[in-house]
DNA sequence: GTTATAAATAGAAATCATTTCTATTTATAT
DNA sequence: ATATAAATAGAAATGATTTCTATTTATAAC
């Protein structure tokens, strides 16, 4: 906790009820979460906290790199804890139990260059989607 | 485009005038659209469909394998032509110009198999987005 | 060519996640 | 303690996408 309060205090953020709350939240789930899941549980913590807080939260905290934001089939916004933002990795999303695991692991230079020669263009960002089901929930479905 | 009316009548879907007309679209675009985009250039060529209707037909050419959906990062929806479905690839998306073009290449087991062996997990699906410059548009940025 | 049929379509309306706005409150530096 | 900018709540707006239903149309069978 105190390593994302000073991430947070290093990007000028207040340290304030609501923020710590949320990034609590995160640290204690291993699921992806959405902001009307989020708002409920803070609810249920007694803690009222408005959607468009949650939402301004949630970027903050993704702008931070402390969150991955997650782009879910459905269109809807769900963020879940990034471990270590530091080195260039992924993260894997079970589709059963919506856990999301860190992936140290990128080998998008060997697209990268491909493109660059190939096309001869100027890559500049990538993200790579992974899903399927994790060790717990793949035992469970082969039953 | 006969090619893509044979896609069409192998997935069971008749051959309308608005398919055609979406079809020839994208055709002759290399940009990725978007579905009031689609209805405006439709309208300039006389010809008026519903934005319903072309929602649905995007859904269709892509469930058919004819278009892929683009996930902008502004959250809205947009497609463009893949013109080689069969086989494995991604698309490289121009951020300038918003062409779309496909990228021969794949390299995604490696991180599949290092996925499965570390996290024992089962993996199902990926999608890579990749975003850059096009040798176009790269050339230009840089004068 | 007719006809029967399911599929396709238009247009109005609804949905609903997300964003905007503004008055009030609060964290924090001094 | 105080000043200040940042954070927040809550109401309201937004706008892309979806739903619904009556009407039209492509197509296959005759
Ligand atoms: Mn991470
Ligand atoms: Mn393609
Ligand atoms: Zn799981
Ligand atoms: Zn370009």
């Amino acid at each position: 906790m105190e390593k994302y309060l000073a991430v947070l205090k290093e990007h000028h953020f207040k340290i304030t009820p609501r923020r710590k709350a949320v990034l609590e939240l995160f640290l204690r789930e291993k699921r992806y979460l959405g902001p009307y899941e989020i708002k409920q549980m803070l609810e249920k913590a007694s803690l009222e906290v408005g959607l468009p807080s949650i939402y301004r939260i949630l970027e903050e905290l993704e702008g931070s790199g402390i969150l991955v934001k997650i782009e879910h089939s459905s269109r809807r916004l769900y963020y879940s804890l990034c471990r270590n933002p530091q080195v260039s990795h992924h993260h894997f999303i079970c589709s059963k139990c919506n856990k999301v695991e860190e992936v140290e692991f990128c080998n998008f230079s060997e697209i990268s260059s491909f493109i660059e020669k190939k096309l001869n263009a100027r890559v500049q960002h990538h993200s790579l989607h992974i899903e399927g089901l994790c060790s717990e929930c793949r035992v469970e479905n082969s039953s």
